[in-house]
DNA sequence: CATCGAACCAACC
DNA sequence: GGTTGGTTCGATG
């Protein structure tokens, strides 16, 4: 199964392209609340598309700071990458600045990753 | 727990 | 057609 989307200037529907999931998973990053991750698992699942195709998103992102693109995690709880300026480090004390807390191996701890769907409701 | 390899799908060459 | 991602999952030491 796979999404389709309205193009409004062809005129008609097709699949859904990695700009269309852009907007998409812009508008998802936003619903992650500070102090909380989610996974690119999880979002994949939503969108029904390969994990490592949500890491390619969320690096298109243009916006870092009102698309929160650090708050998206590995599904085991370490950072994954960060294209932005300062790397993953970067997005290991950004994530720390907002509460998140981290356990020693360097993993996050599992009660601050939630799956999108749940943040949805 | 840590590491390994196969598998996911759209873009790009 | 083959490679490439900010990855995942299950199997194995």
């Amino acid at each position: 199964m796979t999404i389709l989307v309205y193009d409004v200037d062809e005129g008609r529907i097709r699949k859904a392209k990695l700009k269309d999931y852009v907007e998409i998973v812009k508008a998802l990053m936003q619903l992650i609340p500070e102090g909380r991750v989610s996974t690119y698992g999880s979002i994949a699942k939503a969108l029904k598309i390969n994990p490592k195709l949500v890491g390619k998103i969320v690096k298109m992102n243009d916006e870092p700071v009102i698309y929160p693109c650090h708050r998206i995690v590995k599904s085991d709880g370490s950072f994954g990458g960060y294209s932005g300026l300062g790397g993953t480090i970067f997005k290991k004390r950004l994530l720390e600045f907002e509460g998140v807390k981290v356990s020693k191996n360097g993993k996050i701890l599992s009660e601050h990753i939630s799956d999108i769907m749940d943040l949805l409701c």
